[in-house]
DNA sequence: TATCTGACGATAG
DNA sequence: CCTATCGCCAGAT
């Protein structure tokens, strides 16, 4: 478990039911800014991971896993529309 | 150390 | 709204 890692794990796990926020915010929480694609590293490679809290900046969903994504957030009262969180 | 890869992000067309 | 391209960071080989 590295340094970048453990932050971006603490961030998730600061995430609650419902909740939805992006790579980049994630990586920015974490300290790492600029670091989303790292941040997306994590989750694939991962796993117990809140990975399904988190969208891409244009709150799209998680690309080949939409399905279990939008199915996930639903599950949390997230709106989901065309594999895409509504946005608020 | 060099090179390639990926669950990203912003910009251009 | 879409696709295409470049830039970004950390990890793996």
């Amino acid at each position: 478990m590295t340094e970048f890692e453990a932050a971006v794990a603490k961030v998730l796990a600061g995430l609650g039911e419902g909740d939805v926020v992006t790579y980049g915010e994630v990586a920015a929480e974490a300290g790492y800014p600029g670091a989303a694609r790292a941040v997306g590293r994590f989750l694939a490679t991962h796993e117990g991971q809140p990975w399904w809290r988190v969208v891409t900046g244009t709150g799209r969903l998680v690309p080949q896993h939409t399905e279990e994504h939008a199915r996930r957030l639903r599950a949390e009262g997230v709106t989901v529309v065309d594999g895409r969180v509504r946005l608020g």
